[in-house]
DNA sequence: CAAATTAGGTCAGATTCTCTGACTATCGTC
DNA sequence: GACGATAGTCAGAGAATCTGACCTAATTTG
């Protein structure tokens, strides 16, 4: 079996109880490709180009997402002070509140990951999947 | 970074290896929606509800992306002799041509990783992911 | 074995996601 | 200040996805 599948059926399950975790906390609101735009915002915002960069869609299709994200309430957009041409997308009140829900199920996730790894596999997959970040994500 | 997105994202890279080496090899009436489901299909053939649980889509979309694998050679649908409510989803003619095509990337790109964790790393990798899908795979 | 239940697929309709192309406004540079 | 590049939006179209209803064949049950 190939590696990109081996990756791939892990990451599927992490967004999947993510999600439910989000829908039974009542964030029943916000669909999967909003999150994958929503997960990639900095603390002080980010501007819509860099969204769309990071979670590789184009700027209309992120503009799209983020717009339903502000409409229930997820994200603000506010002016950037460095460039007027720019505006920063920013995590708003509801999703202040949804982020350490999905922060608590990842932990519990990545805990049963690591009940059934052992502590010591469960470190050096992070580190290899972080080395491997190095020559396999465009946007750091 | 969370584990989630951290397999994300050589995933991605992988994918998007593979689509280019496809579109250049003249494969270029497929989309990443059909290859996902073509790459699940068994040796002998599966049928669609198998499909559409691996893919984790519904029977519906498996089918809808099947039609247009049909339509383009890809795949064929055959009666399953099994079960005469079912048909089997088996790579067709032009399916078969894409196929090594797509393994040489993979191949490539995996020897590309292991050049760059080394050949313990990446084999560690391999178990360790072996071994989380056994919690994390609902469908094996 | 007949009836009821389960399983494999399709049809219809709607929504969401995604793209290409064209456009406006602003920025940075010369 | 003119020009090319950058941030973002608008418009339109195609692809992917879902829910719900339905049909048929197989399996189970009484």
């Amino acid at each position: 079996m190939n590696l990109g599948l081996l990756l791939f059926i892990p990451y599927r399950a992490m967004e999947n109880r993510v999600f439910a975790a989000l829908r039974s906390a009542g964030f029943d609101d916000v669909t999967p490709a909003q999150a994958r735009v929503f997960q990639r915002i900095d603390p002080g915002g980010t501007r819509l180009t860099d969204l769309a960069e990071r979670a590789q869609v184009t700027k209309q299709t992120a503009g799209f997402l983020v717009d339903g994200l502000e409409r229930a309430g997820y994200v603000e957009r506010v002016v950037d002070p460095a460039d007027g041409r720019a505006r920063l997308v920013r995590v708003a009140a509801r999703g202040a509140r949804a982020v350490p829900v999905a922060a608590a199920v990842v932990a519990e996730v990545e805990a049963e990951w690591a009940a059934h790894l052992g502590a010591a596999e469960t470190a050096a997959l992070r580190d290899t999947l972080a080395k491997l970040r190095e020559i396999t994500d465009p946007y750091r």
